[in-house]
DNA sequence: AAAGCCTGAACAACCGATTGCATATAATTT
DNA sequence: AAATTATATGCAATCGGTTGTTCAGGCTTT
């Protein structure tokens, strides 16, 4: 059972001739006669040859490798992502290296010394939460590795992007509130040392501009993404003398906690008050009444991002101006929550 | 600018030795004077010297390199499961590749031909729904490739084993329906091709016996683990003269299906029928009634699917008899939907 | 028919790290 | 002081492909 690999040199040895002849053979060299490459090819195959990436790749000096660090695998939206980049990576015969910086900093150091020690032909990273400054990555661009951020991304540094539109789908999914006559319109924000919540809050403020709205710097929560914190707002709001008439949630599940919440306190959505998440988990749709979203197409911003990747790498060089950089569309998904 | 890769002749060169020697030190080798070391160490570290580990590899016959194969990686609970992988694998220096069968049979093979190209020490995998014979795998076993299935398995095979207790946590769901003095239970089942949806099933029919219920044959549906094969069984049930009074659910997708057509039709769950599903998706403690489901903790049957990996590779034989093999219980969560 | 050209294959160096064996120098023993 | 042993390092082969250069033999050219 595999008591030793078969080489070019034993495929050579059979045939009387060299391992020269039979690596060429194999890659269908020009100056190889056609009986040779089909002699090759066939001993090839009866002695079960498999070739040793690892040679080839020493000396070629390529890994055929991507590096990959994400701040933990087990969230919807970024195994979709991972399952979008790969869908581009695996056809081209590119292995991926997934790391998980667990938000935490630290490791996420360690993350990229590893991928540069293995010398990685790039790298995709979606940064940590504690990640805000961009040092680090640093190290990266000048080993000369191509990078993209995606997601969750700094902007201080050279690199390939790949961004949901979250400024857009914000501002859209308040146009949309307001359109369904909600003008009291509170927020639940993130955390604003990341991008992609300050995008979010930003593209809530200008369209409460936008529409001439009130903006209230008491309907403005921040923090509040997960479950327990939108609970909190929620009550909150109840508690409210001039209570807002809508949410805009950055996040799903404060969305959910805000659900819950409102109607424990016999508030009818969206008849009462409206409710509007992000990211389109899987139960905003399961939930009575379903809650209105923005799918953020997980799976096309890996894709986005890897072919991105590829296109710094195509170039030769991982500096590129301007970096290239691609922006998907989220998709607002209009559910009863907001449909009075 | 990663202008030339330092490698261990450059430094030799700097201090007039050589490369073994620098070899040695970098690797604390006894023999080497302590001065030498610090000197090696010193100038390695001011060169930004980074070990090329396909070198390395390729001299040691090694990859450190591990393969896995999943049906898709969108979905929460693979996801889960390797988050668990990674975390074992990443802190040892092994390197995980990441393939995706898209449930083809098709896919599958040619992935294991990838990874087996690819010299991975090991192979972690979970089958396509297509797959039904173990002919392919037996190329992994016959490379003398260490083989680990976990979640969806096959049983002809030589391979490590990472499973979730699917007979018992069935057998204990039905066990609860009962207590809560339900007496008719239906049973959604999944792809009876799959040894997963084969153990729920009969871990359901066990149950019954042991409880001396009665065993009807109309109250199983087959593959019905998705949302619209839910909405259908459900419906069938609803127009049933002899009607079941709790649902069985191996998928918990489906059990939302029936959860909303119940609804639906005026049932109320949990008084009128009471729903199990399996999985414990995050929809299911967020509905209203919440829905009783199985956690099967993901993560941990990634970390015990590796640990098992690296138990046969410690081995030093792909073939240990008996195949080691790790069996977790997963936990009936108890929600709304089946407390009357 | 001699000179030049082509074609196909062999030779050997190389990618970068590792390691068994040989060896020079220093340290110890008698 | 000569012989033995230790110690630290150098040498060279190796892992398995890849590739620039060389070379042998057949074929064309005039």
């Amino acid at each position: 059972m595999a008591a030793k690999r078969v080489t070019i040199h034993d495929i050579a040895k059979k045939l009387n001739t060299t391992a020269s002849t039979v690596s060429r053979a194999l890659n269908n060299h020009p100056k190889i006669s056609d009986e040779m490459i089909a002699g090759v090819r066939k001993t090839a195959r009866e002695m079960g040859y498999k070739p040793n990436i690892l040679a080839s790749n020493l000396r070629n000096g390529k890994t055929k490798t991507i590096g990959l660090i994400v701040p933990r695998i087990n969230r919807y939206f970024i195994a979709d992502v991972i399952a979008g980049i790969e869908s581009i990576t695996f056809p081209l015969g590119y292995n991926l290296i997934i790391c998980q910086s667990d938000e935490s900093l630290l490791k996420e150091k360690e993350n990229i010394k590893t991928l540069i020690n293995n010398r990685v032909e790039g790298i995709l990273i979606s940064l940590s939460i504690e990640t805000t400054t961009p040092f680090h990555l640093q190290n990266i661009v000048e080993e000369g590795i191509p990078l993209v951020q995606f997601d969750r991304t700094i902007a201080e540094i050279p690199s390939g992007l790949a961004l949901n539109d979250n400024f857009g789908a914000a501002r859209q999914a308040v146009h949309h509130l307001a359109a369904q006559g909600y003008t009291k319109i509170a927020h639940f924000a993130g955390n604003l040392n990341q991008e992609i919540y300050r995008s979010r809050l930003a593209g809530y403020q200008k369209a409460l501009d936008d529409l001439g709205l009130n903006r209230n710097a008491s309907w403005v929560f921040y923090n509040t993404i997960l479950y327990e914190p939108g609970v909190e707002a929620a009550h909150q709001i109840c508690a409210m003398n001039d209570r807002p008439d809508a949410v805009f949630s950055a996040g799903d599940l404060s969305a959910m906690g805000a659900h819950a919440t409102f109607r424990e306190n016999g508030l009818n959505i969206p008849r009462d008050i409206g409710l509007c998440g992000f990211a389109n988990e899987p139960f905003t749709q399961f939930v009575s009444p379903g809650i209105t979203s923005i799918n953020q197409f997980g799976s096309l911003l890996g894709k986005a991002a890897a072919e991105v990747l590829f296109e710094i790498i195509a170039s030769g060089s991982p500096k590129i101006t301007p970096m290239p950089r691609r922006i998907i569309t989220p998709e607002l998904i209009v559910r009863q929550s907001t449909t009075k």
